[in-house]
DNA sequence: GGCATTCGTTGCACTGACTGCAAACTATCG
DNA sequence: CGATAGTTTGCAGTCAGTGCAACGAATGCC
């Protein structure tokens, strides 16, 4: 699939990378109101109707997510040393790669989108429910509990909880905040069994 | 406001009452994508426009939620005994409140409802949110920091991912299955630092 | 009791997301 | 070159949600 050879398959990523990109840019320069498919269509020239073709919603569009990567977090924290704790493998697979990722280019601005535009929250939910789901599959495959044993769907839940809140304080934080610094407070609190901090 | 006198007060919470429950019993009877607004109004005798009157969305009718609410459990997380860990007082308000509300009436059919019907969902994670931010405010009270501490927060959010977690494996749990005792297990987890069980 | 005000209801017109269908178009393969 | 398969697009239609203005009933004032 990923890998279709000809100008065909070739046209069909330009177009999907064009779509997003217009929808990003659209944001930033006119305002979340001025984002309607129309528009983003209007600037990526393409059809309204093709746009469904890519994406079955305006949103996912702006939050796109790539099945690969959950597929990745799963073997991930599988991998991780027998010795660390689930939570602490979890800790060491995302605390990195978020933290890599929020210093990236696009996602700041799409935190930023997902305070102003309610509707992208449901969205953003959705992705966090995909890794969650991740999660909990490393987690199962580390300790041999089923997938939905209630110790590893709350170790996965709060985890991501945690990732969440640390993402989200982030974006509150003044700029040149490390990210890192935050997801790994987040977690201590969590290892810690939420103990209040000495302080 | 809740008590304003005279028919007119009177006429529109048995209007709101009666979207609410004719949105409910339209999808007990007839499948979640008959729920149309139209089909709801005119089940429940009112224009369409009306409707919108209400409610913001159609999501609204379905999963309400009063703002007393959170007040309540603000002061109730805030007011419990002082000796008791932030987590410990979380654990008990919501512990017994939502094992209450689960045994009622709609709430295991709207439970059901939300597996189903996606679009439920961001309004259902609307609610949660709007929990966890009374949690933090209950926390925030109790341990003199901030409302947005880092700590308050990520303890916000992981009692309503404990929470939010023992509700969906009691839905997916066999009938008869005590919430209480899925919430009580969630919570140990979360305050033993998420350590795997020993079993 | 009559009258003005207030407030909920409703119809209308409109925007915008999203879908199914069928036609037009084009890269690819034999 | 011609058949085929995959992509784009227009069109028509459903449904959610909003602003506006008119209507009608409850309420308060004199």
């Amino acid at each position: 699939m990923a890998i279709t050879r000809g100008r065909r398959a070739h046209r069909k990523l330009e177009t999907r990378d064009a779509l997003q990109r217009a929808a990003l840019e659209l944001v930033r320069t006119s305002g979340p109101d001025a984002v309607t498919v129309e528009a983003i269509c209007a600037r990526a020239g393409v059809s309204p109707r093709t746009f469904f073709n890519y994406f079955t919603s305006k949103e996912e569009a702006i939050i796109d997510w790539d099945a690969e990567i959950d597929a990745f977090v799963t073997t991930a924290v599988a991998d991780r040393p027998a010795a660390e704790s689930p939570v602490r493998a979890i800790r060491n697979v995302l605390g990195a790669a978020v933290a890599d990722a929020m210093g990236m280019d696009m996602w700041q601005d799409r935190m930023q989108l997902i305070r102003e535009q309610p509707g992208l929250i449901g969205r953003f939910v959705a992705v966090m429910g995909s890794v969650q789901r991740a999660l909990a599959a490393g987690v199962a495959r580390r300790t041999g509990l089923s997938s939905d044993h209630l110790y590893v769907e709350v170790t996965a839940a709060a985890s991501v909880a945690a990732i969440r809140t640390a993402i989200q304080a982030w974006t509150d934080a003044p700029a040149g905040t490390d990210p890192a610094r935050l997801i790994d407070d987040a977690f201590a609190y969590l290892e810690s069994g939420l103990a209040p901090p000495a302080g």
